[in-house]
DNA sequence: CAGCGTACCTGTAAGC
DNA sequence: TGCTTACAGGTACGCT
């Protein structure tokens, strides 16, 4: 469930489903899934353990889960998730059949269960203290300390356009290359970059220090929009490793103008969709509505 | 040090 | 049919 849609469609769902719950068990079926936990899989489960998590807070791609504290003062760590290319986290039940790619489960007292399935292991769990944020705003609430580094995402009420615009021109590289970097604005992934560039009619290897501001706005408007929509439909899945928290997929592949369709006519001028390989995947574009600009950045 | 290429995994689909 | 190759929603790390 890898972009930022998707990822909020997983934190509504947790929000729902497994707050305040006493952790009674945790297993970790796959080391790998909690890689990124330094102290190992026997720390981890020891800090979860006995605890309750009590919100589903999301940051571009990354979900946190804050770790009540026992003393009832503010959580000073928290759960963090990240989904990776393949992850899913799954409300179920000790009835529920272990799935293939089952990774770690939580069991809370009341007989549900939380698990993390991932076939490809590129995402992961880890316990991770929680630091004020660093980035820019005037609501700071603490955020895990390895995603300090990460930008607001534009679905964020702090999203600081300008501060965006200004980081964006001092760049020097493609258009696409900067979305999909998770330090300058967060959330967007190949999907919904590419479907953004579309309704804003740009090319993705246009140069960011080409840009004004009119055009970057746009660009953030038609990213904001995109994200908006495909919320609304329950995220893109292409298939079912893409599914929310009961494992219903969401819909919004079908609204798709460009994403995986090369060759069929763009949805504004009838042109064929190009795919061009990019950073080891594909870009998807309409060569006239997004020309190829005269100086280009890959 | 910013920017770029590659590695990390498993599975599916297309091509020969 | 079976083997090989290309590709898939992401990030981290090493090289230049």
């Amino acid at each position: 469930m890898p972009e930022l849609p998707e990822v909020e469609v997983v934190r509504v769902g947790l929000a729902e489903h497994i707050l305040d719950r006493t952790i009674t068990a945790v297993e970790v079926l796959h080391p790998r899934a909690v890689r990124r936990h330094h102290a190992g899989d026997g720390d981890f489960s020891a800090q979860l353990l006995g605890t309750t998590l009590a919100d589903a807070c999301r940051r571009g791609k990354y979900l946190w889960l804050p770790i009540a504290d026992s003393l009832g003062g503010p959580p000073m760590v928290s759960l963090l998730a990240h989904l990776g290319m393949s992850g899913q986290l799954l409300v179920g039940t000790r009835r529920v059949a272990d799935q293939v790619h089952l990774r770690v489960r939580l069991r809370f007292a009341d007989d549900t269960d939380l698990r993390f399935v991932d076939q490809r292991t590129f995402g992961g769990l880890s316990v991770e203290p929680l630091t004020p944020d660093s980035t820019s705003g005037h609501l700071s609430p603490a955020v895990p300390e390895p995603i300090a580094h990460i930008a607001r995402d534009p679905l964020d009420p702090s999203f600081d356009v300008d501060e965006f615009a200004t980081r964006l021109r001092r760049r020097r590289t493609g258009i696409k290359r900067a979305l999909l970097d998770q330090g300058l604005v967060s959330g967007i992934g190949n999907i919904y970059a590419d479907e953004a560039l579309w309704r804003a009619r740009l090319h993705y290897a246009r140069p960011t220090e080409t840009l004004n501001r009119p055009t970057i706005a746009r660009v953030l408007d038609a990213v904001a929009a995109v994200m908006r929509e495909a919320l609304a439909q329950g995220g893109t899945s292409f298939d079912r490793l893409y599914v929310n928290v009961t494992g219903q997929n969401g819909y919004f592949d079908r609204s798709l103008d460009v994403y995986g369709r090369e060759d069929r006519p763009c949805h504004r001028c009838g042109a064929p969709i190009a795919r061009q390989p990019f950073m080891n995947r594909s870009s998807y574009f309409c060569p006239r509505c997004q020309p190829l600009p005269r100086r280009a950045r890959y």
